[in-house]
DNA sequence: TTTATATAATTGATATATCAACTATTTTTG
DNA sequence: CAAAAATAGTTGATATATCAATTATATAAA
C-alpha cells in the first residue's frame, strides 16, 4: 500500500509549526532567564491564575501526565521556583506556592510571552485565526469519537 | 502584565490537536505492533521511500536533532529494524538498510497510519485543509523571519 | 598541498514522556 | 460502618530531547 510520506501531510506542517513556535520561543524566554523553560513558566502562569490548581490539573493544562509532572514540578521546587506543602482538607494533594524567586520570573516573562504570540502572528487576520481554531478543533473532536469505539 | 493564559491561545490549540493525533495513532499502530513507535515508523517510511537519507537528513523530516537521532537509530538497530554499515563514498555518513523485520512493519502500517489520517480529517473540506496548512504556514513564515534578527 | 572550514555522527549531562505498578488517602456503596 | 472503588501523587523502566563538546572525515581556500 502506497501513502503520502508524513513530511506531505497538514500533521507534518501542525508538528512543524508548533516546534517552530516552541523553540522560537524558548530561545526569548532563555536569553532573559537562564534556566526556565516554556513549561516551566506555563505552571507559574497557570498557578499564579489559579493557586488552588493540584497537580493532576495543571497536568492536563499543559498536556502532560501525572508522572511527568510530579517530576517537573520537583524540578521546580528544587530550583525554587515553588514550594511544596502539605493540602490539610485532602492529604492526597500539595498545596504549591510560587515564591519570591518565582514571582519575579512573574514579571519578567508575560511581556516576553506576549511579544512572541504577537510576533508570531502578524499578518493573520481575525478570521484566519478562528478558521485556524474551529478546523483544529474538529480534528480533535473526531479523533476523540474515534478514541471511545 | 496581564496576559492570556496559555490554555487561551491558539497555539495550544495547535498544541494539543497534534497531541491527541499522535496519541490516537500511537495508540492504533501499538495494537498491531507492540513496539513500535510512531516516530520510528516514519524513519521506516522515509528510509524506504529514499534509501540514501543520512541520519542527519532524517532528523530534519521527523525534527530532532542528530543526537536524538543517533539514539533512535540505535535502538531501531537494537530492535532488528535497521541495520547499519559503512558508506564508502563518503565515511562520515552510514548506510542505513531496513532489515527483514523491518520491511514486515512496512507492510502492516501503511494501511493503519491512512486510517489514522482520513479518520482525523473526516468532514474536512479540501477547502479547508489548505487554509489549515497556508494560516500554519504564515505563521511558521513569521517565526522563521524573527529568527534571523 | 597544507591549513582552515564544513559536515556527519557520537557522547555526556540534564530534563522530559510514557506506561504500569504502587502508596496513601478519600469517597462511595452495599 | 466496612469493603470496594476512586483519586492524587510517586517511582521504576525505557525512550526521547536538547545543548555543548568531541571525533572523524571531507571539502574549500590560501
Amino acid at each position: 500500500m502506497d501513502i503520502d510520506l508524513p513530511s506531505e501531510t497538514v500533521f507534518h506542517t501542525i508538528e512543524s509549526t508548533i516546534k517552530a513556535y516552541r523553540k522560537f520561543s524558548q530561545k526569548n524566554i532563555t536569553a532573559v532567564m537562564e534556566d526556565m523553560t516554556i513549561d516551566q513558566g506555563m505552571v507559574l502562569l497557570f498557578l499564579n491564575k489559579y493557586p488552588e490548581l493540584t497537580q493532576k490539573e495543571i497536568a492536563v493544562l499543559v498536556f502532560r501526565d501525572n508522572a511527568a509532572m510530579t517530576r517537573m514540578i520537583n524540578t521546580m521546587v528544587q530550583k525554587k521556583y515553588l514550594s511544596r506543602s502539605m493540602n490539610d482538607q485532602d492529604r492526597r494533594r500539595y498545596k504549591l506556592e510560587i515564591t519570591k524567586k518565582g514571582k519575579e520570573v512573574l514579571n519578567l516573562l508575560p511581556p516576553i510571552i506576549q511579544n512572541n504570540r504577537t510576533s508570531s502572528l502578524a499578518g493573520i487576520t481575525k478570521n484566519e485565526l478562528s478558521q485556524l481554531g474551529t478546523i483544529l478543533d474538529k480534528i480533535k473532536s473526531n479523533i476523540t469519537k474515534n478514541q471511545l469505539s
